[in-house]
DNA sequence: CAATTACATTTGTATATACAATTATTGTAT
DNA sequence: ATACAATAATTGTATATACAAATGTAATTG
């Protein structure tokens, strides 16, 4: 197989490895590899709320499902979303003290797991694979 | 952000724009990336029937959908299935004239995808890109 | 200022996927 | 041979995603 072809069937078989992995620890805590992203950006936002679209730039989805995913958060008490006073066409999404707690509980064994699935590269070689993804 | 976390944020955008990138290619032809590579795999037999658990063992999917994949492929006459006659547990899966004939007329478009993508990579970077996926 | 356009989000719908349970067949041990 | 386990594939169901269309609000323009 032509190595551009067999590049990128690698690139998504190990992209697919890790997200299972990922998937695999996010498991027993009810919640999807997107749904946390959400949570992610919203604590990096330090108490300022984001509106939807905010959280979609940073994000991999598209803008409906990105709705369906701050539903899910809200109905398991993880963000509130209010409409915003200023322009009451966009929405103000913030973490919740729970969502917050969720995280916190994650973050340690999210830690781990990112360390195993990196286990075999020094970290000369991370820096040498980003640049390479810069590359894309 | 420290630098695995980074490096595993990074896997997953890259790896999703190249899917983004390659269904997009495919859509006119109105068939999924999943599906091409069953239609791959098939063509790599030679004629040779494939069992579903073949099929499967070299793709990323469950068993289940990549019985629904085969599914959607007969129904667009891109391949058979019939009940393997040693083993009646066992199934044949073959792709048909009309199945060789799409990805002979998608091979090209493909092949142009895959440079686009990769333009910013020399040859020893794709190597040494395929090194690192390696180590995963 | 009424009509049109642009913006921000949501809803509808078809397809895709994960996971568990089920069916059908074959292999094995007593 | 009968019962039990193993194998191969399928079906049911809930969730996830893509894409198009619709809703509600704000800005612009003639």
């Amino acid at each position: 197989m032509p190595l551009p072809k067999r590049t990128l069937i690698h690139m998504a078989l190990v992209a697919n490895k890790i997200d299972e992995e990922i998937a695999t620890v996010l498991k027993p805590f009810d919640i999807s590899i997107q749904q946390f992203n959400v949570l992610r950006i919203l604590r990096g936002q330090n108490g300022k709320p984001a509106n939807l679209s905010t959280i979609n730039e940073r994000m991999v989805t598209k803008m409906s499902n990105t709705t369906r995913l701050v539903d899910k958060l809200i109905s398991k008490d993880f963000v509130n979303r209010t409409v915003c006073l200023k322009n009451r066409r966009k929405v103000e999404i913030v973490i919740t003290e729970g969502g917050l707690n969720m995280l916190n509980k994650i973050d340690g064994i999210l830690f781990e797991a990112e360390k195993r699935i990196l286990k075999n590269f020094a970290e000369a070689e991370l820096h040498e694979l980003n640049e390479l993804l810069n590359k894309f």
